[in-house]
DNA sequence: CTTGAACCTAAAGTTGACTTAAACGCTATC
DNA sequence: GATAGCGTTTAAGTCAACTTTAGGTTCAAG
């Protein structure tokens, strides 16, 4: 079974120039194409299109999903370091999970303090409770 | 106490340049100058700062950023849409959480499919076990 | 066999978030 | 009061990730 890129827009909820922009940059390994030049997308490409989704969505740049296609192109030679590259990025995930669940800890702490603060109808009535700062500790991190 | 923006810059972490542009952009309200026009940054200066940096990564966007700060320059009139405002960001945030929780599950697969296919020598031997599709039923999001 | 929708490429444009460059002003120290 | 090292501004440059434009080609329906 094949689908036109059209098609294959619908399904993954993407732009078609996005995907066309994809294939372009090289992080579509092989897409057959028609006798005419058109693409045409198999299952595989489709299910590709969806880890790629999954791995932008947990913040991998295009750059570093190029490389992973790359090892796909070169078939079972790149097993290992495909299943490095997996490895590395669940706990890249599993970090950015951490600091977001420690991120929600103090907004959870700036929500209180602003019921405070409008139950006392000014945020003077309420600053001592910041004191050292409601954020402090948190300082900008590397992230992924 | 007062500190020169390079000062700052160490404390937070952020390239000195970096803090000019966010003051330019509006996402430091009223900061002080020196009578020769140099930055003199309080130590509410610098709990916003860290309260930016909070923001950003958590996906915030410069812009909803500089909202804030415009309503933080608005003094006490604006509490309840600042209180609104976390709320709302908390909610954003949980979601972050539970779609990268959602995604780390789906690369634990990819991490259990690349062992056996390492074992196995070949990606063909499992490819069975992907039928339809490890990430199936993922697709693009909104994200926050 | 024509026509219109869907496809193609290459190149330029956009947006967000910075960063760098150029040219100049302030300030602490000797 | 000179000078080295911070500080300032404006404008332009960069990078990632797209999006838009222009001008053409393919394909399915009538």
């Amino acid at each position: 079974m094949s689908y036109r890129i059209n098609e294959v827009a619908q399904r993954i909820g993407l732009p078609v120039t996005t995907i066309r922009y994809y294939d372009r940059e090289g992080l579509l390994p092989d897409v057959k194409r028609s006798e005419g030049g058109q693409r045409e997308f198999s299952d595989e490409d489709i299910q590709l299109l969806q880890v790629i989704g999954c791995l932008k969505r947990t913040n991998m740049s295009l750059k570093d999903i190029r490389r992973f296609s790359a090892l796909v192109r070169q078939g079972d030679a790149s097993l290992v370091e495909r299943r490095e590259m997996f490895y590395k990025h669940r706990e890249a995930v599993a970090a950015q999970i951490v600091e977001l669940q420690s991120i929600a800890e103090l907004i959870d702490r700036k929500c209180a303090y602003y019921d405070a603060a409008v139950a006392a109808g000014s945020e003077d009535a309420v600053r001592w409770e910041v004191q050292d700062g409601v954020f402090s500790g948190m300082t900008y991190g590397e992230g992924e």
